[in-house]
DNA sequence: ATATCCTCCAAACAAACGTTTGGATGAAGC
DNA sequence: GCTTCATCCAAACGTTTGTTTGGAGGATAT
């Protein structure tokens, strides 16, 4: 029994904030170690590691959201022939949700968003773990609500739902620059709405065909 | 007149491809120079600094691909009233079609990609500086094609299609874990095609309204 | 020939990095 | 009382970092 807050805790609320602003690279242990006014030697004694650390963080956040998103999915098949909307709603809303939290708020969205696009072999078998069964669980439901989708396509799309999802989640000052002042960022149950009716037209929509393909080609090609 | 191959491009070239397999931070110059076959003491003399090789080679790739979305914006703009289709090809396929060299190959790709997901403020001026003119005349196009679309909803629409594209240019291993053999990589036409279908369904789709919001609330909010 | 300029480079710089060490502190077990 | 154990911490470890230095090499101009 150690003390009323955890050391261990109080280093990945620091990694969890520093990361999601610099980057893993981008912040040094000492840097984290203040922030979470912790001595520099506990991260090691605790995690091991710099790269633990990030892990840890990591885990300790995606988790009960994958977790939430398969109850999600289990309730609304247990319900009936889920449709892509629910299906959707399933994968988007347990990490939107997250992100209405007062204490964590955007903080922990920021850093998953990163972690997911930053390198580091440390970090692929983390996220393989994590997510394997999610991208099963869903794929296979995409697929039954969309019978008529090759399964190409279907993969294809997943990707791009994946897509608007982390740069949703990463919303840094960048990312606020193509939104400035046109919709309120807080407003969760609108972006979830949002996501939800543009990804889901964009996966019922007919897949193979000429699409217009305006200024890469002159040829008009017939399906 | 130094030389048959400048120095220059050797830097630049070599920042390309380990800035995107590794990121900024996780290149050290040493490395860099040893790959570029250059001096170490040669990128000061030759920028001034690491963040000034980013720059630097982020911008020699981005205006070009920039220059020619804005002309074939312009281009089906002459022709008549754009429809958002041909607006999301102008927007997509110059970075696609490069994906299509074999020289830089997937290399830049992966690098403007990271480049983007990146933090450093000394890379917020150099993006503010290429993109704000393309933002600016999309945004407009688009405005133009859809004019039942508010603007917020523009706005948030345009923000999911610049995620499928960054994500799909992203194509790091763990990108490729949600496509695995499912579709080619190096299908830039069919990419494309794929893109712009699921991309301009989401545009078109209405806007407001109750979407099914299945499991984060019982609630049936109508519009 | 002499001076000027640009380019290159081996070596060194101070600072910051992740990690390790050896011991201090205090509660729990016997 | 003594041992054991987990935790904490100041200090130091050897590397690696981005950056700077001072001069060598070779063109070109006068």
């Amino acid at each position: 029994m150690p003390q009323a807050v955890d050391t261990k805790d109080l280093i990945l609320d620091a990694a969890e904030l520093l990361f999601s602003e610099n980057g893993v690279d981008g912040v040094s242990l000492r840097a984290l170690t203040k922030e979470a006014g912790v001595n520099l030697a506990s991260v090691h004694y605790h995690f091991g590691s710099k790269e633990a650390v990030a892990q840890a963080a990591f885990c300790r956040r995606v988790r009960p959201i994958n977790a939430e998103r398969l109850e999600m999915l289990d309730r609304i098949e247990r319900e009936g022939a889920a449709d892509v909307e629910g299906i959707l709603t399933a994968l988007y809303s347990p990490v939107l949700r997250l992100a209405r939290s007062p204490v964590h708020g955007k903080t922990f969205m920021r850093f998953c968003a990163r972690f997911y696009s930053e390198p580091g072999s440390y970090l692929e078998s983390a996220f393989e773990e994590e997510f394997s069964e999610v991208i099963e669980r869903f794929e296979r439901a995409l697929q039954r609500a969309l019978p008529d989708l090759s399964h190409p396509d279907l993969r294809r799309r997943m990707h791009f739902a994946v897509g608007v999802m982390v740069h949703t989640m990463l919303d840094s000052n960048r990312t606020r620059q193509w939104t400035a002042g046109a919709c309120d960022p807080l407003d969760t149950e609108g972006t979830l709405d949002a996501m939800v009716r543009f990804v889901a037209a964009g996966f019922h929509t007919v897949a193979k065909g000429s699409a217009r393909a305006a200024g890469i080609q002159e040829t008009t090609q017939a399906a």
